[in-house]
DNA sequence: ATAGAATACTGAACACCGTTCAGGGTATGA
DNA sequence: TCATACCCTGAACGGTGTTCAGTATTCTAT
């Protein structure tokens, strides 16, 4: 008979309860103001229970986190899936990765912004998602060298690097709503994804991913103010 | 005699040690981390009488983003005299932005970063170092036009909120440590920061800070993945 | 059927946190 | 000398994440 089995679902299904009061909660008031007695309130347990399913409260967020990964996905899958040519699926793409920190900024802050969650960073970059979806999109960039339309100096990995940072920024601006009233978060990380994917087009490309060509020199004596160094960001093997 | 002044002094003495206290703590151990019986013990005082200085601990918090105004302010001040040429002057003062990052994490998280501080977000436009370097550094981005390297299409105000938030979100991902390995952030930094400026460059600027060459259309119906849209994100008066 | 083991959950507590408040000193001014 | 400000403290309130002994229940093995 299937005791164990059952035991197993009825596990699951508190475990799956935890979570699902977790994520409204965090979605509606904030992790930070979030409580594991408020939690265990909203599933009619003890607040200690919920420490047999998971050994901490960061501990659920991280589980929700990769939740957040597979909504990313789908934000990313669904845009790109209705574009065949590259160039604008590489746009859509990085422009669904905005349109997201939109949709779910406590998922955005989780992954991308929170600093007091030390442990997603070691750990982040080996959701399924990430190799994937980057994959597919220096696939597009190197599509988008290949016929001309990007610099062919371009690291393919460095520049998605590149495009998510600067998407990244114009999210974090618009979370953190740092802009004067006149001004539009939405047009702002529209202008830079342009302006980025304008650069990548040009040939004017100096010491941006490769090292040999720099145009900088070392950084100036102690005391001084630094200028940009030399290097490439993402370390060929 | 000076009793009054006497007792305003020691006001303002203590005032600064409560200050110079939070500001230890906060550099070293981050805000999170840094409990009002932590400051209290620090300057030898109980817990309660700091709220006889400050309303609250976020207050205090505030009090020290004045000075990291006017620290960051140094940090442009200093990167932007070594230079004559606008454009250098340009790129040291966005270089110098980054490096404020990592000289000051936990200012720069307070004034661009933290969402949990909305208070900040009307006001912090009205230090007197953002009109001032703000102003000087569009002037940079003028002159960069007018001698033609820089498109004449370019917007130097959209420009500049351009090229700040890809500072910022390079930034962003420094402080939160969400690279790999391998990767580097100072690199990706200078990255961002030259792709950015490698696309003012050129003249394929797209729809950029010019609606009217919008080369983008309107977003999708309702459902489908949007794009993004048009329009000027800094308003013209 | 019954003893024993394993599991699930609770109540109480620990050590923190930001904040408040009545009250004790102490220095000031009348 | 006395009253009045003011500064500061100790204690407390309500909150937090987390731990742990212990209970109740359920399953296993004899």
């Amino acid at each position: 008979m299937g005791i164990k089995e059952r035991q197993e679902r009825e596990r699951t299904a508190v475990r799956q309860a935890i979570l699902s009061a977790a994520r409204d909660l965090f979605v509606s008031e904030g992790y930070r103001n979030v409580s594991m007695r408020k939690i265990a309130d909203r599933i009619e347990y003890s607040p200690a229970a919920i420490y047999s399913y998971f050994p901490s409260k960061d501990d659920i967020f991280f589980a929700l986190a990769e939740e957040g990964f597979r909504v990313l996905a789908q934000f990313g899958i669904k845009a790109a899936e209705h574009h065949a040519d590259p160039f604008k699926r590489l746009r859509s793409g990085l422009w669904a990765f905005y349109e997201f920190s939109k949709a779910h900024p406590q998922y955005f802050e989780l992954m991308f912004t929170d600093r007091s969650v030390p442990s997603l960073s070691q750990d982040f970059q080996r959701f399924e998602f990430f190799q994937q979806t980057t994959a597919a999109a220096e696939a597009d960039i190197r599509a988008c060298v290949a016929r001309g339309q990007f610099s062919a100096k371009l690291d393919p990995a460095a520049a998605l690097h590149v495009l998510w940072v600067g998407m990244l920024g114009a999210a974090t601006i618009g979370l953190a709503q740092r802009l004067a009233p006149g001004e539009d978060a939405d047009a702002l990380a529209r202008d830079v994804l342009e302006s980025l994917l304008a650069g990548f087009t040009t040939n004017q490309i100096t010491s941006t991913f490769v090292a040999s060509e720099c145009a900088f020199h070392s950084p100036d004596a102690a005391g001084e103010p630094s200028e940009p160094n030399a290097g490439r960001h993402v370390e060929r093997p």
